[in-house]
DNA sequence: CTAGAATTTAAACAGTTGTTTAATAGGGTG
DNA sequence: CACCCTATTAAACAACTGTTTAAATTCTAG
């Protein structure tokens, strides 16, 4: 039977990804899974063949989601520079506002999994031949803005876009911010961030 | 015996801090505490009493080398704000370049446990009282810079000499950054980052 | 309708993990 | 020396965990 076979697998999925995002691979245990799909135990592993290889499917997919955005708008031809920064906050904090975890989750699968992930995205060579950079690389040259390594500049952007969600619990904790006002907070971040970034661009 | 106790009780620690930083809690296994150690098994829950007591020894100790460093320059009344931001980056690029899963491991925490951090940390106070916090909306109210939330502030300076570490082993496969190469790219931010906060200031 | 394949289930398995136990060794004190 | 308290050890324990098995159920095709 091909949809009930495909809504159990995507029950798996949908609670391993649920799970994994949230507690990490090491805390997560097949049972939990299983339990939030409320599925049998044992289909964990006719799925999926074992927790580890379910995992690298929520790695994968979670960063497949974040990643393809990036790309499409960094390679988009159409769009000037201060566009695309423009495009990539508005959308990352969408898109992190939406799933909190996510960030961590990624960031903390690629420091425990660094060879899964050479192995599995061409995230490097997308990047370096994309109009971004060749936007980048062309002010530079124009004197636009300052010849600094073009590294900086994406970890100005993606930091302080991201930041803000992977240091939420630390936020709340030492300053006592609702879930509320860390909201309105980061939507704040989508007029601010751009703005920032230009004024950054000035400093050589 | 008295320094032989302390030897093993420190050596335990040492190793589980190691150990609970580069893995996290879930993964971090007694007997690897104990191997890393050159101690029995049993010697951890006899000076421990258990591996939950021995993370959040290793937790607190952890945040209290960031925290204390940050409280006592944000404290200090004979520097001006531009001096305290300018002594933070380079404090916390060198502590992070000495411990680079440091920031990661207590972002982690705290997001595990933030109820255990809620009770066992008065930075907020510490905070809101500060110099540093003082001297802010000081020059927020001298129109001096614009009159945001000062959490937006304090987050992009932390998350500007941050989020280089908690991002590196991302960077390192994304734009196959070597290990000294990232170095170079951190000290240089040593200078960057206070430049690059001045500028955002004059953003409203 | 029925045989065979796919799916689901309860149970078991083997290895791991945090913790405890009971015995032993060691070292200072009276 | 004899005593006692502390430190250390090997072994065991019970609970947990990822995975497998074998039987039962459900579905599909002929």
């Amino acid at each position: 039977m091909e949809s009930e076979n495909q809504r159990t697998e995507d029950k798996i999925k949908q609670a391993a990804t649920k799970i994994f995002q949230s507690k990490g691979y090491a805390a997560t245990k097949t049972r939990d899974i299983a339990e939030e799909a409320g599925i049998n135990l044992a289909l964990v592993n006719y799925y999926f063949r074992s927790k580890k290889k379910l995992f690298e499917e929520v790695m994968l997919e979670s960063l497949q989601g974040l990643a393809s955005a990036v790309i499409t708008i960094f390679k988009d031809e159409s769009t000037t520079l201060d566009k695309k920064v423009t495009d990539f906050v508005h959308l990352y904090i969408d898109m992190l506002s939406e799933n909190e975890n996510l960030a961590t989750f990624l960031l903390n699968s690629v420091r425990e999994n660094p060879e899964f992930f050479i192995k599995k995205t061409h995230l490097l060579s997308e990047l370096k031949s994309s109009s971004f950079i060749i936007q980048y690389q062309e002010a530079v040259k124009a004197k636009e803005i300052p010849p600094l390594n073009p590294t900086h500049f994406i970890l100005n952007l993606i930091g302080l876009t991201v930041f803000p969600f992977i240091s939420k619990p630390m936020v709340q904790v030492t300053m006592g911010t609702s879930d509320q006002a860390f909201q309105d907070m980061v939507e704040e971040r989508k007029r601010l961030v751009p703005l920032w970034i230009k004024s950054m661009m000035t400093v050589k």
